[in-house]
DNA sequence: TAAAATATATGACATAAATCAATTTTAATA
DNA sequence: TATTAAAATTGATTTATGTCATATATTTTA
């Protein structure tokens, strides 16, 4: 338990956004000469799993979410706020897209060739440092998320999910989910239903609050507290 | 499905054992000078969750399990054969190894100092290539296993162990298996009773044949089926 | 604005898989 | 080798969670 509630399920939201940063100006022109930005509408599709690929992504604005399914079934791997690269996995090796990115807010896409990255990471340490701390720190999430689906019981699942949402996507004890019942169930691995009867039990043992979209913490203690007992 | 049974399982032996010889002779030295090599016997636990790092590990000889534990369950989130790097999360960012490292085979650890691989990291570019290979790499093949264990039904996740015991781990129809029972659940998300029964059931579907520590693979092409309806 | 489509909610029911208890087999130790 | 401990097996039972059918909201579209 120690270890794992030291690391966290998602990603903080600064984290990667300083990475640019570290660029020389002339690294930055480099960049610049070889980066598109695209917007996308809630509900359109980034990437489709399977496809192939020659840029990472990075999401300057909005909010995404990372699935991957097959047949009837889909697993959301995780959501990426703004300042997160997409698709480094790509970056040397693997050419297809292993995973399916949806928009979940209107979202800016900043596409950047895969080959300018490469030379950055050449010729820059301190770049090619700090996106080993991405990927890695990535890993490091995934295992997390592993655990808590394949370890713990639907309440235990969904309080890592909420505490995510609160602490490190919204980083706020209020917020508008832009999430369905559905969405909350591929993240968690569990039915539709069950996301409501559990929503339903917070609600009664006033953990959380809802109304509509509005949902708000009223207990993170205990909801911690919940996470850890699985 | 496509892009799941493209990617698979459990990383290749080759795969990382290659990854010195990128080296010059000069860059070999420094290596040399930074490393140490300990035996480990069957059983025994090489790095133990929670614990600080300063080395990343090379397995040369041997087979260990990966594993994270809280409470009394415990996940294994995968098999590392000889020739793999072990604890490269820890390569630039987190101190704390998040995961314990255990021997199923006497296992042969060879201990590389953080800043020394950090330094051919700086120093040579393919080296660097490779290391980001091998680290996307495996953050592919966990988000396969974490499709696997919370998406599909008992069957279907043995059947993925199976295969990949078989195609990726031992490279062989018939193999000795160093896994307990209990091993086997942990690997699988299941209880021990299940992977008791569920192997039951693929020797009367004569699919796999048993005796003792012995498994021979009878049937991949139904296996492979069964993996696929999950 | 009305109508259709989609998402959410609720209860009844089915079932996959865990748990428990007891037995047998295998491995470890004196 | 005998004795003990641990692991594997089996069957009976329980339970967590999924599925199904239906109702009610909430969007979207005409």
């Amino acid at each position: 338990m120690a270890v794992l509630s030291q690391i966290n399920h998602c990603e903080d939201n600064e984290e990667t956004g300083n990475c640019f940063k570290i660029l020389t100006d002339q690294e930055m022109v480099l960049l610049e000469n070889n980066r598109t930005e695209i917007q996308f509408n809630k509900g359109e599709t980034i990437i489709k799993q399977g496809t192939k690929s020659s840029d990472i992504l990075y999401l300057k604005s909005g909010l995404v979410k990372i699935s991957i399914s097959s047949g009837d079934s889909s697993l959301i791997l995780c959501i990426k706020t703004k300042n997160h690269f997409i698709g480094i996995e790509n970056i040397y090796g693997y050419d297809y897209h292993a995973y399916t990115v949806t928009a979940l807010e209107d979202s800016m896409i900043c596409y950047i060739d895969t080959s300018a990255i490469r030379q950055l990471l050449k010729q820059n340490n301190n770049f090619n440092a700090e996106l080993y701390r991405i990927l890695t720190n990535n890993s490091l999430l995934t295992y997390d998320r592993f655990f808590s689906l394949t370890q713990k019981q639907l309440h235990g699942r969904f309080a890592d999910i909420l505490l995510c949402l609160s602490n490190k996507i919204f980083k706020s004890k209020k917020f508008d989910l832009p999430l369905s019942r559905k969405d909350l169930a591929d993240l968690t691995g569990m039915a539709p239903e069950s996301v409501i009867r559990i929503i339903k039990d917070f609600k009664t043992d006033k953990i959380i609050a809802t109304k509509g979209k509005r949902v708000e913490i009223l207990n993170e203690p205990l909801l911690q507290k919940i996470s850890n007992v699985g």
